[in-house]
DNA sequence: GTCTATATTCTGATAGAC
DNA sequence: GTCTATCAGAATATAGAC
């Protein structure tokens, strides 16, 4: 119970925010009091207002946070196939969104958390994500390589598939993680695309 | 202001309901009060325990109440083809979740926020739902009609890309509720289905 | 069946000692 | 930088009048 006196800023500042990311996760923004945090990290609740000047900005930044680091991760536009663009996003989002669960739970379960200039920001990052995916849908369509009747559903479609991924999955369990981006590919593959010689 | 003496059971008890259902939807189960959810109503706050032992028992009966009228509406196995069945199932699918975009909301984000033994009841209707499918899937690579490498993947990611629908659908916008019911089962019949004369 | 009033607990956030 | 103590308000839920 001591932990009375020393500077942690270096330390704390962090486990604040790994505290409050696996709340947030499991319990909801509005169901996580400042002082479960606060017994998570082991300091008084006033502690907290050392590295956050609220809890809606602790919740924003964790946010931001997450999308921009998405956005930095993301391959870039290369000059590779159409094809393989397509290939190394399917598996991109499925590796990526299976290595930070609660950070991807957190960015769309509490959108309506944020308040509206808040959300704004988000939102943008949001878009600008969906918009690499949506180009190489509209490249591939351009090509001929892909049968796309609209690209806007079809990239929402992809994404609200891949991301359904990070609900059910868990590493250990009855499949690894190359067989299910294996599996995704494949059918985000088929959805797109229309095999030579096909009728239909 | 008034509104101080007269039954009103029978009218009441829906509307607490249906304030729920919007509010809940809306900012989410931890973040309504009671209080609110009787303004909305036009009672005072102690009214509401006339038509629900607690907030926890409300929230359950509004999940209970949605999945098994989903369960209900669902089309029955016909003797049809599996590949009627599957587009049955998407078009049904998507129109019913359309019509409850509230009760749908809250089926699938607020399952965190039930007791365990609610969240087990809940949990168990909706993979008898979930079943439904599945049985379509397996019935149609039994068949050789669909090529599914695993049914219980293939049923997660249709369900997962059916009902992101929801999240941006809005009738009387760029597209209808057919045209959207349209291109969403091409995309599923494609994800299932090799054309004939495909090569890989 | 709804009201008013209230018990009890918890909330986000701040002040000041150390 | 963390603590203790506290403010002001809101939360769920209940009791009893009408």
């Amino acid at each position: 119970m001591a932990r009375t006196t020393g500077s942690h800023s270096d330390i704390t500042g962090p486990r604040v925010r790994a505290a409050a990311l696996k709340l947030f996760a499991r319990d909801g923004f509005a169901a996580v009091s400042m002082r479960q945090i606060a017994r998570e990290v082991g300091v008084q609740a006033g502690a907290l207002y050392n590295y956050t000047p609220d809890k809606q900005t602790l919740l924003f930044d964790l946010m931001r946070t997450h999308m921009e680091e998405l956005l930095e991760a993301l391959p870039a536009p290369a000059d590779a196939s159409v094809m393989d663009r397509l290939e190394e996003f399917v598996r991109f989002h499925i590796a990526f969104h299976h290595e930070r669960p609660d950070a991807v739970f957190i960015a769309y379960m509490e959108l309506r958390s944020l308040e509206p200039e808040n959300f704004a920001r988000i939102e943008a990052l949001r878009r600008r994500y969906e918009t690499a995916l949506e180009d190489i849908l509209a490249a591939g369509a351009a090509q001929d390589v892909f049968v796309v009747a609209d690209t806007k559903i079809t990239t929402l479609a992809v994404i609200a598939m891949l991301t359904g991924v990070t609900t059910w999955f868990r590493a250990g369990g009855r499949l690894s993680l190359g067989a299910v981006q294996d599996q995704y590919w494949d059918m985000v593959r088929r959805m797109v695309t229309r095999p030579p010689g096909g009728t239909v």
